[in-house]
DNA sequence: TGTACATCAGTGAACGCGCGTTCACTGATGTAC
DNA sequence: TGTACATCAGTGAACGCGCGTTCACTGATGTAC
């Protein structure tokens, strides 16, 4: 192959934790498969001997966790992004959050699956806990506004978040059901479960 | 080992499929892990050799796509029978359906998620079908009785669905998170998605 | 300024393992004559 | 009734492979004196 990789200069060889990350991430999203991601084949996308991971992880089942988080990551700052950049009222603010929360899902559905995909978080993760809570202050600010009716924002917004959750899943798994446009299907279930006044958006 | 396993009789030896597949459906329930369900895995809890595996099935996909297609059926046959024995009104007897695919669901975690799990389908597969139109038909009825205001039966079973799956596997993979009641929170998904009148349940 | 040494980033060979699949086979049971 | 043969259910050894992990190592770079 091409000339020898350059190593990092001294003290930053944690710069090769970032390429690892890069190189696991990157093969999650080419496989639906993460039996397929193992410590070997990372090793050669990120163009270094296998032993090499083990400077920066103590096995396999470490690194791919530091990957989901920071897929957990990029989700949440996706969703904050998209309700920052927000102009409108709480409501079409809502909307976006949760547009992006979908945008995110289908745009990287193997680290959505492998982060969210059914395999239960080992209990002290908190993984995914800041994107709800987003997603309560959402709700809460529709109804602070009254754009929506009096409830509990933490119940309602774990409702809409179980939605979110199977729309996501459903869709990437069932590409050839005849689904509603995505934002008109967005825009119904949450006018249905926050009962938000049809204004919105 | 204890002495020999006995063989089938002539002419029976497709009798052989059926316990191949009760070791793959068992081994998928012990393990989160479906890459651990190898034929070899299959064939020493079913007691034969990873050969014979072949004499029933083409190769390894063959014999997982068949388990999965067994566990769709008994999904399926879970709903309808719960549907079938309820002695309610039409809304009642949707609750009992969702509450059935939901009780699969958790009883059988890695069936489910095996079926449903994020990696899409072969396109020719209607698996999951039928279990829908169940949901469908249960839909229409509450609206032709007047206990749901009148909408598009299909894509109303298809917000429903969504949110079944949603909680399906949310719950499963979150089980730290502070969940409502089950059955009550349930309800409260399908009043508002169906805009069920509470007189149900 | 030179030199010995410690530190650090990263490597390469080797281990034992479970896997999917192939191939030639065994031995019981039924059937044709 | 006896016997040769076909059929069928199932086996056992072997293949080549990719895996996670371990171990002793290389060689560049900085530091102490």
């Amino acid at each position: 192959m091409s000339g020898r990789r350059e190593r990092n200069a001294r003290g930053e060889g944690g710069a090769l934790r970032g390429e690892i990350l890069q190189a696991t991430s990157d093969l999650l999203a080419e496989t639906p498969d993460p039996s397929a991601v193992s410590i070997r084949a990372v090793a050669r996308r990120a163009g270094i001997a296998p032993t090499s991971v083990y400077l920066q992880f103590p096995d396999r089942e470490a690194m791919l966790a530091a990957a989901v988080d920071e897929a957990f990551a990029r989700l949440a700052a996706t969703i904050r992004a998209a309700v920052s950049r927000c102009q409108g009222d709480a409501g079409t603010c809502l909307e976006a959050g949760t547009a992006a929360y979908l945008a995110f899902a289908e745009a990287n559905p193997s680290h959505y699956r492998t982060a969210f995909g059914g395999v239960p978080r080992q209990p002290g993760s908190t993984a995914g806990m800041d994107a709800f809570a987003i997603l309560v202050e959402g709700v809460q600010r529709c109804i602070a506004d009254d754009l929506a009716p009096p409830d509990d924002p933490f119940r309602v917004a774990t409702n809409v978040w179980v939605a979110l959750h199977g729309l996501a899943t459903l869709r990437a798994s069932h590409p050839g059901f005849p689904w509603p446009e995505p934002e008109a299907q967005l825009h119904e279930l949450l006018e249905r479960l926050v009962k938000l006044r049809s204004g919105a958006a």
